[in-house]
DNA sequence: AATATTAACTTGTATTTACAAGTAAAAAGT
DNA sequence: ACTTTTTACTTGTAAATACAAGTTAATATT
């Protein structure tokens, strides 16, 4: 869609290391080219790289060790699509598959919301919708999300279908994840939640309430995600 | 016990403002000093602030915006126990005791270990013992504590009732926790942990399974938790 | 052969300098 | 009164330089 070109060198050479230990060229336990030896490679100066580095080390993809180097992390084995220690959701990506339940749509915002809600934001209304995820055909995620209706004209006609919804909406908004917060608990499965899951209900269900904030101040994105975990757990960083 | 005398200076900084944004001092939405107000009032260069600011955004203590400001984030006002966004775990600490189920003694790892083990953790046997832990005296958290024996001299003999064992292996043993990873589940409660956690049997639990490395390359600590979140809830951020 | 020392690496900390880019308020123009 | 432009701030990026401190392997010593 849109072709950025003034991408920072430090985070140029971080997506290249990324891309490195992603795709198995760095391995588990490898040691990475020295300081140095990136400023060479990479035409760049220590400082340039070691923001790289630092970057990369805050999202758990490397380990850097004083008078050692820079040590290649093991990633993530399980399911990755919580565990955003990355900049984008790209760990490890498995068969994927989401299907829209309630298709989107604009409505006021719910009595009560889970998060604290700004002027703006309540004014603004919210784009509605729902969605079932499945890994290897498996019903996995129940994903109720809220979006503040600000700036996202001709959203609501947009295919959603197999399609992530922060791409869409880096794509076609310039819209980033940047941060959030989030809230779990253990809850017991509800009628609806138990027959999208195929679980049966009182079944135990991981519950996370999401509050993603983005490149624009104003907006944030909200999400009420159920897990059924009896096959697969959560992966978190920290 | 030991006083760290060469702190870096970033590091002395962060420090400071952390404490300040925790006491109160700077405010949710407060714009901290600008860098160069920094500079001038602790001595340093921009570089040596930025790395502290950079560190603070990181932990999620502020956000910086370019051409503004760096701004206080509003602290997590739930639990703040499993944060762990921090360096150190001193989020927002209510009304916490901690009770000491089974005694520390070493033991030999269980089979089929949650986390897979190097040779050397193998053959050092581990350090066991299960603590329950009361928020406002209610039970929240079942904690099994895993760690392996090494170089931890006469540490089954020290005093971990209402002490954290986080603290005592810093104080003592000069260990400090660098980072790690976690699993998490909901399951159902068995006898024993409904029991410990005054649920019934069967009620939803969040099971944790961690794994947390030190500041020694080849000591982890691991940890198998779990919680009682029907009235707290685990808090993250990311 | 075993131990101690040295040297050559590694990352960590810190200063100095410069300009780019985003924000907000003051100043100028209409 | 309103809009546009300028200005003065803010953080972001990047280079060049220096030394401290931890690690490892080669070297010298015993």
């Amino acid at each position: 869609m849109v072709l950025e070109k003034n991408i920072p060198q430090h985070r140029r050479l971080y997506e290249i290391l990324r891309k490195h230990i992603i795709e198995g060229i760095y391995q588990e336990g490898d040691l990475l080219p020295s300081e140095n030896e990136l400023c060479q490679l990479y035409g760049m100066t220590r400082p340039t790289v070691r923001q790289s580095l630092s970057t990369l080390a805050n999202d758990g993809y490397i380990r850097k060790h004083q008078g050692k180097g820079s040590i290649v992390h093991h990633l993530p084995k399980e399911i990755g699509i919580l565990s955003v220690s990355g900049t984008t959701s790209a760990v490890g990506r498995r068969n994927l598959k989401t299907r829209i339940i309630v298709k989107p749509s604009i409505i006021k915002w719910p009595e009560n919301f889970m998060f604290q809600l700004t002027e703006l934001e309540k004014e603004s209304g919210c784009i509605y919708l729902e969605r079932l995820r499945l890994l290897e055909n498996e019903p996995i995620f129940y994903d109720i999300s809220f979006i503040a209706n600000i700036n996202l004209p001709r959203i609501t006609s947009r295919q959603f279908e197999n399609r992530s919804l922060f791409q869409i909406l880096r794509d076609h908004y310039h819209i980033e994840i940047k941060g959030g917060e989030q809230r779990i608990k253990a809850i017991p499965a509800s009628a609806k939640i138990s027959s999208f899951l195929s679980l049966k209900k009182g079944q135990p269900v991981l519950h996370l309430e999401r509050k993603m904030e983005t490149n624009n101040p104003v907006l944030f994105l909200y999400s009420s995600i159920f897990c059924n975990t009896e096959k697969y757990s959560i992966f978190g960083r920290f």
